[in-house]
DNA sequence: TCTGGGGTCCTAGGACCC
DNA sequence: TCTGGGGTCCTAGGACCC
């Protein structure tokens, strides 16, 4: 395991700048492993079945990465310890770990099961600098919690993003307000959050190598070469112009899930059943979720790694398995050419345009709404989904309780 | 070197409406 | 008969993220 390395550039600025933390377990899943299981502490680990779904950074240095096959992992690397999946202890560390980010700040925005941007800007007279929240952090989720935690300190979420990038793994690094292009600039501009492989070889091809090669051009050459929404943004990221607020209460878009069948060939009864059971599985996670949806979405994926999708949107939102299932359906028989003709090796189903939908189901009265149940069904709702929602919420009978769809942000 | 499972956002064409 | 601009929704594909 590598020693902590402190990275800060210069001292606090004081004043009331907005201060963002962006914070990362390291290898999440690997180092989970190595913090149950002291044999694997130092050696290169790999969590995952046939394919990598997070190694330790001993592995990441022998070539190692995340996504590759297992083969091709211990090709690299003879001796990698490979591990099974635990994800209820991943899901387990990372309640803790979020506890902790919660403790420290109400404005916690979750990016994933492993990292969030937490605002700190209102903290200024009540607790010390963001610095020194971040290094506070940082020793409590390794105290209390037990994992290596890297963590950005920036004026915004992007820049705060890259930051604990740069500091990877188990570091902090602050970018000062008055330093961000000198920070930025000298980047490879691969480290730009939302810059991956295609923007990346495309950038190269005009001769770029780093943020502040892209920084030389105008919004209009980048528009021209990556099109109106990656141009504009990018052009504003290089310059530093990202927003400066977390988001905070956003609800999922969609639910899905996906199963690899490998390569063929499939009964079509064997893929059948697994889509079945795919959308049993999704329904089930939107009804836990007081969600409905009004597109089903089929993916596919073929022997030859080219993909496509078929998608079917209903006039309501439904929550019916049997509707839902019935569509998905329809839409692998409307493939069936396409998957004749390529091959099938997965087979996954998304819902999307999800809508609230909670059904209030105490006895409420059906001769005309109450105003005072229905305030306090509001509020109960308000709990649940979000005080701004369930202003916008209109009320209707359904069968013997009170049926609140709630608008979609 | 043949690649898992969960998401987000953008683009573009066509239908349809005013 | 031919012409315009603007908006929304649906569908399919693609880039990107962890």
């Amino acid at each position: 395991m590598g020693g902590t390395f402190e990275h800060v550039f210069v001292s606090e600025v004081p004043g009331r700048r907005a201060a963002i933390l962006h914070a990362d377990l390291d290898a999440f899943y690997a180092s989970v492993e190595q913090r149950d299981d002291p044999r694997l502490r130092g050696h290169p680990v790999a969590v995952g079945g046939g394919v990598v779904l997070a190694c330790s950074y001993e592995a990441k240095r022998r070539g190692v990465k995340t996504a590759m096959s297992g083969r091709q992992a211990r090709a690299l690397c003879p001796d990698l310890i490979e591990v099974r999946p635990r994800f209820d202890a991943y899901v387990q560390a990372s309640r803790a770990v979020f506890d902790i980010f919660h403790a420290t700040t109400p404005q916690v925005q979750g990016v994933s099961i492993d990292e969030a941007f937490l605002d700190v800007s209102g903290l200024h007279r009540i607790d010390v600098p963001p610095v020194g929240i971040a290094v506070r952090l940082r020793r409590q989720v390794r105290e209390q919690v037990g994992l290596p935690i890297t963590v950005g300190v920036a004026r915004t979420p992007f820049l705060a993003k890259v930051a604990s990038r740069v500091g990877k793994p188990d570091g902090l690094v602050h970018v000062p307000p008055d330093r961000e292009d000198a920070f930025l600039h000298p980047l490879p501009l691969e480290l730009l959050w939302g810059v991956g492989e295609v923007t990346a070889r495309k950038l190269h091809g005009y001769g770029l190598v780093t943020a502040g090669d892209v920084a030389t051009l105008p919004e209009s050459v980048l528009v021209g070469a990556l099109g109106p929404a990656a141009g504009r943004h990018l052009h504003a990221v290089v310059h530093g112009r990202t927003p400066e607020r977390v988001e905070t209460g956003r609800r999922r878009g969609s639910i899905g899930a996906q199963r690899a069948l490998g390569r063929g060939p499939h009964e079509p009864e064997h893929v059948h059943a697994a889509l079945l059971g795919l959308v049993d599985r999704v329904c089930r996670r939107m009804r836990v979720a007081h969600r409905t949806a009004r597109t089903v979405v089929l993916r596919l994926r073929f022997e030859d790694y080219t993909r496509a999708t078929r998608s079917r949107s209903f006039r309501h939102a439904t929550s019916s398995g049997a509707d839902l299932a019935a569509a998905a359906v329809a839409l692998l028989d409307s493939a069936a050419p396409l998957v004749r003709e390529r091959g099938l090796t997965l087979v996954g189903v998304a819902l999307t345009n999800l809508e609230s939908d909670a059904v209030v189901q105490p006895q409420l009265p059906l001769d005309g709404p109450d105003t005072g149940l229905l305030d306090s069904t509001l509020d109960s709702l308000a709990d649940r989904f979000g005080r701004s929602t369930v202003t916008r919420a209109s009320l209707l009978h359904r069968g013997d309780g009170i049926a609140v769809p709630l608008l979609p942000d």
